[in-house]
RNA sequence: GCCUCUGUAGCUCAGUUGGUAGAGCAGGGGACUGAAAAUCCCCGUGUCAUUGGUUCAAUUCCGAUCGGAGGCA
C-alpha cells in the first residue's frame, strides 16, 4: 500500500476487555500496545485504572503506560506528540501498533493527526475568567466569547463553563478564534492506515454486570488504601478525577457510607460507559465486535484478527 | 376469621372533586479540538393489579377476586 504507518486501535467502553484483547493481537500479529487511556498513563493509581499487570501483559511492550506522575498536568497535545512518536518508533522496528485504550478524544487527535498550536495549556487568566463565571454567570462569558467569536458561542451551552473559558484562552493567547482552530488542526492529512475496531455489547445488561464484578475485584484488591492516598493529597489535578478516587471520598469523610459510595461509583462507571460509545459511535469506518455474540474470548480474538487482516493494514499473516 | 390501609413508569411515590397521568431516582440519547475517567445538553405511554357494575365517559366511584402491609381475635 502507501507508505503510510498501519495502526490498529481497539476501542470500546470500560470493562469491555479492550485490554486482554490488544495483547492477544499483539502476540499473534507481532505488535505493541499504545495505550490511549488518560488515566492508565499516570504512575500508581493501578487499580482505580485497571491497568495492565505485567502478567496481564504477557511479555507484550506497552508504550505510555505508568509513565507520568500522578502531580503532571497532561493534554491530548502531549499525548498526541508521545503516540506519534511511539507508533512511528514501533513500526520502524518491523511491528504493528494496536492502539488501545477509552479515551476517545486522545483516539481520534491521533488517527486525524490533529495539529495543535504551540501554546501552554493553562493560562494565567484561567483562574480569574472561572471568577467572573462565578460571580456573573456562564452567560455572561459565553457574550465576551460571542464578540469575537460567534461561531464557537453558538455551539457552546451556557452552562458548559470550562468549554466557554478554554474559547477565550485560546484567543487571549493565540490571537487566533477556536473556530479558526479547530478549521487549521485538520491541515495535515492522517500518516496512518487505520483499522478501527470497537468493542460493545449487544446487551448493555452484560457491560454493565461487568462493571459491577470489576469494581468489586479492585476493592479486593485494595483500591480503598490506593483512593486515600490520593484523597489526602490535595495537589494532585487530573489525576484526582479518576474515576476510583472521588468517589470514595464521601466514606472518608464519613458523610457516607462504604456501600453508598460502592454504589455510586459503579454508577459513575457506567456514565462513563455510556459516553465513551458515545463517542465511537460517530467516528467513522469502526468496525464492531459484540463479545457477548462471539461465544468466547478465543472467537472475539480470530474475529478482530480477521478484521485486521481484511483491512489490509498489516500482511505478515495470521498467526493461529 | 374479622377490621383498616394499600396495589399507578425498572424503583420510591404524587395525582386526577370522573374526561386514560407526572415527579425524584434508575435508565436512554446527544455534544465534545490543550482538565476528556473531565465538562455540558436533551428525553417520561405506563394493560393506573384483575374483573364485574354505575356512567355519555372509570385509573378515579361501588362490588368481587388476587397480591402486599398493619391491627384485633
Amino acid at each position: 500500500m502507501s507508505g503510510r504507518i498501519p495502526l490498529a486501535v481497539i476501542a470500546g467502553p470500560t470493562a469491555s476487555g479492550k485490554t486482554a484483547l490488544a495483547v492477544e493481537l499483539c502476540l499473534r500479529l507481532g505488535g505493541e500496545v499504545v495505550c490511549a487511556d488518560s488515566m492508565q498513563i499516570y504512575k500508581k493509581m493501578s487499580i482505580a485504572t485497571a491497568k495492565p499487570t505485567p502478567e496481564e501483559m504477557k511479555g507484550v511492550k506497552h508504550h505510555l503506560v505508568d509513565f507520568l506522575e500522578p502531580s503532571e498536568s497532561f493534554s491530548v497535545a502531549d499525548y498526541v506528540l508521545l503516540a506519534h512518536k511511539a507508533a512511528a518508533d514501533i513500526y520502524s522496528r518491523g511491528k504493528l501498533p494496536v492502539v488501545c485504550g477509552g479515551t476517545g478524544l486522545y483516539i481520534s487527535s491521533l488517527t486525524d493527526n490533529l495539529q495543535f498550536e504551540k501554546t501552554c495549556s493553562e493560562t494565567s487568566s484561567r483562574a480569574s475568567l472561572k471568577a467572573l463565571a462565578d460571580e456573573r454567570g456562564g452567560g455572561y462569558l459565553l457574550e465576551i466569547l460571542r464578540g469575537f467569536d460567534p461561531e464557537t458561542a453558538e455551539r457552546l451551552h451556557e452552562n458548559n463553563v470550562s468549554r466557554i473559558i478554554r474559547a477565550i484562552e485560546v484567543y487571549e493567547t493565540t490571537g487566533k478564534t477556536m473556530s479558526e482552530q479547530i478549521k487549521n488542526s485538520r491541515s495535515e492529512p492522517s500518516p496512518y492506515n487505520v483499522c478501527f475496531i470497537c468493542l460493545d455489547y449487544r446487551d448493555r445488561e452484560i457491560l454493565y454486570s461487568r462493571i459491577s464484578e470489576r469494581v468489586d475485584k479492585m476493592l479486593e484488591n485494595g483500591l480503598l488504601e490506593e483512593a486515600r492516598e490520593f484523597f489526602n493529597d490535595s495537589t494532585l489535578k487530573t489525576s484526582r478525577q479518576a474515576i476510583g478516587y472521588k468517589e470514595l471520598a464521601p466514606y472518608f469523610e464519613g458523610t457516607k457510607t462504604l456501600d453508598e459510595c460502592i454504589e455510586s461509583l459503579k454508577q459513575a462507571t457506567r456514565r462513563y460507559a455510556k459516553r465513551q460509545l458515545t463517542w465511537f459511535r460517530r467516528c467513522e469506518n469502526v468496525n464492531y465486535i459484540y463479545p457477548d455474540e462471539c461465544g468466547s474470548f478465543e472467537n472475539t480474538v480470530n474475529e478482530a484478527a480477521e478484521i485486521i487482516a481484511g483491512s489490509g493494514i498489516w500482511n505478515t499473516g495470521v498467526r493461529m
